[in-house]
Order: C-alpha cells, then structure tokens, then sequence
DNA sequence: AGAATCTCTCGGCCGC
DNA sequence: TGCGGCCGAGAGATTC
C-alpha cells in the first residue's frame, strides 16, 4: 500500500517543471514560513549547485533574517539584510520545511539534498532528485542591473507587447517553440505553457518565426498572461511542492488542452492531440486548429 | 560578429 | 532483471 502511494505520487510528480506559475505558488508557501526568520545554520550539501560564490561565503548569512523573497521568471530570491540567494529548481528541485532537523533527516532520506538552512522557526530543505537545480549567492552591492544571472533574463509576458515581440520574432529565423522558450527575451514559459499558448493562439509550433503576424504576436503575449494568470490563481500545474507536513497541489493540470494530452481528442474539433518532435523537444499539437 | 545549433549535466523511467 | 536510450532547463561550446 505504501509503495503503491509513493509510485503514484512519483508519477504525478514528474509531471511537474516548475515554471512562473509553479515558481510563484513556491515562492509563496516559502515566504509564509521563513519571512522575517533569523537563520540560524547553512550547510551546503551539493557543491556543485553554487554558483558565483564560494562555500565559505555561504556562511556570512548567518544571523541574519530573511527580509524578502521574491521571484523573476523561473528564478526565486531569497533576500537577506546584506545578501541574496537566486535559485533555480531547474525541472524538479524543490522546497520542503520541517520543524526539526532531526524530522528533516529523517523524512528525506532518499531525496537528494542540496542545501539545509535553519532558522528560528523552521528547517528549510532545498532538494533535487536530478541535482539539476542551482544556487546562486551575491552580496547586496551587487545589483540586479548588473547581476550575471538576472540580465540574462528577459521579461515576463506580463511586461511585453504583441508589437515588441512581434520585432523580435520578425527579427529570428527559427521556429516559433524554440523562440517561446528563448528566456533571453521571453521569459517565464517552459514546455508546459508554450505547448498551450501556442494552442490558444492556434499556431504550429513548427512555424519559422518570421511568419508570424502582428496579429498572432498579440495573441501570443494575450493568451500567456491569460494562461500564466490562471495557472497561479491555480497554484501551478500539478505536484511541485512537496511536504510530508504540508503538501500542497497545483490545480492547473485541469485546464491544459494540449500538454500531455496525445492520443485524446481536441477539446475544441475533436481532433486526435499528436505529440510531435520540434527542436528535440516534446511538443503537443492539434493540428487541425494549430496552423 | 552574431545567431543558431550542439553538448552536457543527472537519475528515474521505459521498452526491449 | 538488466541495460541502453530518453527526457529536459539552461549554460557553455561549437558551428554556421
């Protein structure tokens, strides 16, 4: 019975890569149980997960509190008085908060960690199964404007029009998927939410980029704000924050019309869903709506 | 030079 | 049951 469970929840769970909407359901469920809390131990157990910093550093934040926790795209930020941790959970990392170490240790046995932080109210254990995930650790001096990691990032869909995309795309020779997941320009939609706005927008994702018109560019941005919108009033697309304590579920998964969904008819035509190949990545289409 | 494409990371899973 | 191949975000390397 209770490998039967684990098995179960191993199959959901994998459907999960956490993109903006997963990255703010998380960013959420940290804030309400370290904001404001002193930490009190770091212990670094993936070393090769930090980046721009060394371990040693790492200890500097030791007796300060967490006085922020904020998000860009896929990237969560965990500020500090004087310093600021990026992580990335990449496709599977995630969060989980024990009371004790002790119950930490105890209950993650087989997940791979990759950092433990205690603060006065709460264990927070950052995990990754794939060791996928990253770290990187700045000091406050210096800034987001000049922060390697984040001036790689292009913004959220939120902040971009149809006329500013549709530039950039006429811009481009590759096909419009490629260009969606591009996080230099666009960022914030993985796999998940690409497959479906390209769905909403009724455009093969195969289509080279400069033959979208200005009309499907504003689609585009319309249909990701619309989907990215719901999926965090959703908490995300399935599983992505585990707790033995306090687990939590995304609801979206309910409302994808094409992610996942290959060989079942298209809610709209009833046409058969096809998962295709574009540019080595898994992709979902109707091919009758998407032209 | 700039853009596009390839390679690599990792461990669980799937099919043979 | 064993084993090779696949998956995928994003960085860095390589090619065009």
């Amino acid at each position: 019975m209770v490998l039967f469970f684990f098995k179960t929840y191993i199959k959901i769970y994998n459907l999960s890569m956490p993109e903006l909407p997963e990255v703010e359901s998380i960013r959420r469920y940290i804030e309400k149980n370290i904001l404001n809390r002193r930490i009190l131990d770091i212990k670094l157990i993936n070393k090769k997960s930090l980046r721009n910093s060394s371990e040693i550093e790492l200890n500097n934040v030791v007796g300060q509190s967490f006085t922020n926790i904020n998000r860009i795209a896929k990237h969560l930020i965990l500020h500090t008085q004087d310093y600021y941790f990026i992580m990335h959970l990449r496709m599977e990392g995630k969060f989980i908060f024990f009371d004790t170490l002790q119950d930490a240790m105890n209950k993650t046995k087989s997940l791979h960690h990759i950092l433990i932080i205690q603060t006065e109210n709460k264990v927070l254990l950052f995990v990754d199964t794939r060791k996928f995930a990253t770290i990187d650790f700045f000091k406050k001096d210096v800034s987001y404007s000049a922060n390697p990691v984040l001036m790689k990032i292009g913004k959220e869909p939120f902040d971009l029009t149809g006329k500013e995309l549709y530039v950039w795309l006429t811009s481009k020779r590759t096909n419009i998927k490629t260009a969606l997941l591009d996080q230099s320009f666009i960022s914030g939609l993985g796999n998940i939410y690409v497959d479906e706005v390209l769905f909403k927008s009724k455009i093969d994702p195969r289509r080279i980029t400069n033959s979208i018109t200005i009309e499907e560019s504003n689609n585009i941005i319309k249909f990701s704000i619309s989907i990215l919108r719901k999926s965090i009033e959703m908490k995300g697309s399935s599983i992505r924050t585990y707790s033995p304590n306090d687990s939590e579920t995304g609801g979206y998964q309910k409302y994808l019309n094409v992610y996942g969904r290959q060989g079942e008819e298209c809610l709209i035509c009833g046409n058969i869903i096809k998962k295709i190949k574009v540019a080595g990545r898994g992709t979902h289409i109707c091919e009758n709506c998407q032209k």
